[in-house]
DNA sequence: ATAAAGTCTTAACATAGGTCAATGGCATTA
DNA sequence: TAATGCCATTGACCTATGTTAAGACTTTAT
């Protein structure tokens, strides 16, 4: 169950036995169904999951009442909401199960227990977390500078089965356009 | 010269003097004049650094040519591209001052050699990249969640000098409208 | 001092995508 | 088997912002 886990963190540092126990005993499985919450937006987030198979939506709910897509998490990803979670802040997303799926969660206080046991993750959670740093920065650059139909060919590229993986409206929704327009997209494409 | 620096990280975490003397001789002093650039897209951004004074701009070029702004990096931020810095790769973005600019400026064999010798500040700055990570969240939800005029006044409430700061068509910029646009905006605004 | 370059504003027109409303297809539940 | 709700599609119309062009003003360079 915590192998995937621990393979991915092997991948950035060597691990002791001890650490390894220490590491499975902080992170505990929790399984989601269809249409369920890992948390809500405004709950105080004490949640970072990793994806051990399934698919979940990252969405903000603006206060229209829209909901807009800022990530899909698929297996081997983390999922979570930094800012709340270090910080005492209220989540600005919510994470939902889009199909049941299985994390490995943990909170803020063993974390900080496993980070004073072994220094080294440290280092590997900062780095883990630039690498999202510049992820987001790259959905933001490609948000801003490309048409929505360049956008979605951008998405089929990134993850070729979303079409497969989630419904059409949820995919229109991290375009940033309305399931109508996405609609009406797809039919110009296929006419060209 | 210094001071602001040593100052900012030990707000973090306590510092003996021969830390600070390590951190001063890793981070060198540099002076941009208006225009000149810290690096460029496509440059392997081999640079990281903390503003004394001045302002700059971070942008993007998209394969049109057209330049879209990113953020403004005034006195006690950081600027650089993560994703550049510490991968091997192009950076994504341009960094260029918009008047006279004061830096300390650190490459990564500096900053590995500082994290080796104070591990602590391997916690600094990972708390600095899940600020920076929280700060773009937050932009990009105002970008795809709000109008070009509320995100207009949304810039004025985080930085509201910053039309003394920067010329108007970098405001518009990084609103993500034509200057075109701010200007007949802003007309509308104050017919109101 | 003058030319050149850059900046801001205005206006007419074009367009991508939003809004609203109706329809038909599935799929879940009674 | 019907009934209900969710989803994708289509069409007519609307609006914010892009596009292009021109003019006035300001800053920088010669």
């Amino acid at each position: 169950m915590h192998q995937k886990l621990i393979e991915y963190l092997e991948a950035y540092i060597p691990l002791t036995t001890a650490e390894k126990e220490l590491i499975i005993s902080s992170y505990y499985p929790l399984t989601l169904k269809k249409k369920e919450y890992l948390f809500k937006q405004g709950d105080h987030c004490k949640t970072e999951a990793f994806v051990l198979n399934g698919t979940l939506r990252v969405f903000n709910t603006d206060n229209k009442g829209s909901e807009h897509v800022l990530n899909f998490a698929l297996p081997g990803w983390w999922v979570g909401d930094l800012a709340s979670f270090y910080q005492n802040k209220e989540s600005l997303v919510s994470v939902q199960a889009l199909e049941t799926t299985e994390l490995l969660v943990i909170d803020p206080v063993r974390k900080e227990n496993l980070f004073r046991n072994i220094p080294a993750l440290e280092r590997v959670f900062r780095i883990i977390v630039q690498r999202h740093l510049a992820s987001l920065q790259n959905r933001f650059l490609v948000t801003i500078s490309e048409t929505a139909d360049q956008r979605y060919k951008h998405l089929l590229s990134k993850i070729p089965n979303i079409e497969q993986l989630v419904p059409q409206h949820q995919i229109a929704s991290y375009l940033g356009i309305l399931p109508e327009s996405l609609s009406r997209m797809k039919k110009q494409l296929f006419a060209k």
